[in-house]
DNA sequence: ACTATTAATCGTAATATTGCGATATACAAA
DNA sequence: TTTGTATATCGCAATATTACGATTAATAGT
């Protein structure tokens, strides 16, 4: 056990997971805001803003990187990373799918 | 290790991080979209619609109690959990907050 | 009181995640 | 070519999550 039994799930369900949990740490919630608010930076950027070690702010920008949520191009010796606008917008219209329910006709015992 | 370095964060970013985790998982977004679509439920209910055994929704019910996301009142024998609508509402203000940023303006390299 | 039903809790095994030191890789500058 | 700088990867320890069988608790019906 401890695996995610994906097979009892739709395609949409899962991904709705993959994407929520890839903001389910705050240190992957506070690379994505900095990449806002700066419009584009680099890996070093991120460890001082941050302050986790190297290792581990490489870690989560893989993982968000694989989601495609961002993307990096080599710029030298470092990496620019910025978010993918695409894959950001398509993400955003399958949560906002998930979340505006409509709650009115909500009634509750 | 293996724990998350909350110090190191706002508590906005935590936030966010801790609700993007309750959907973190296939079986609570289903849950979710269940009690969206009847509108009010039983757990027994979604034993049989998600299909994992009963302690394990049990599980995931009491995190999405703990957030504060669903409620259940006890009728009779059984439980009828809902969306608690004020806290879901809080939730989705804040998360849209996240995702809604200006991508626009965002030039990358 | 006894039995059935429903949901919560306990205990535990399997797996995943988090974090970082050490190391590797890749390029730039001298 | 050597040295410095930036990022990725490896390996591992600590902790968290997922799943469920067994059990418990609480109520309804007989």
């Amino acid at each position: 056990m401890g695996l995610i039994k994906t097979e009892k799930f739709s395609e949409s369900q899962n991904q709705i997971a993959l994407f929520a949990k890839a903001f389910g740490h705050p240190a992957r919630v506070a690379i994505i805001q900095h990449l806002f608010k700066i419009n584009a930076c680099v890996c070093g950027d991120l460890v001082e803003e941050i302050g986790l070690a190297q290792p581990t702010i490489s870690q989560h920008l893989k993982e968000l990187k694989n989601l495609g949520l961002i993307q990096g191009t080599i710029e030298g010796t470092s990496v620019c990373y910025c978010i993918n606008k695409d894959n950001w917008t398509a993400m955003k219209t399958l949560l906002n799918g998930f979340f505006n329910n409509n709650l009115d006709s909500n009634t509750c015992c």
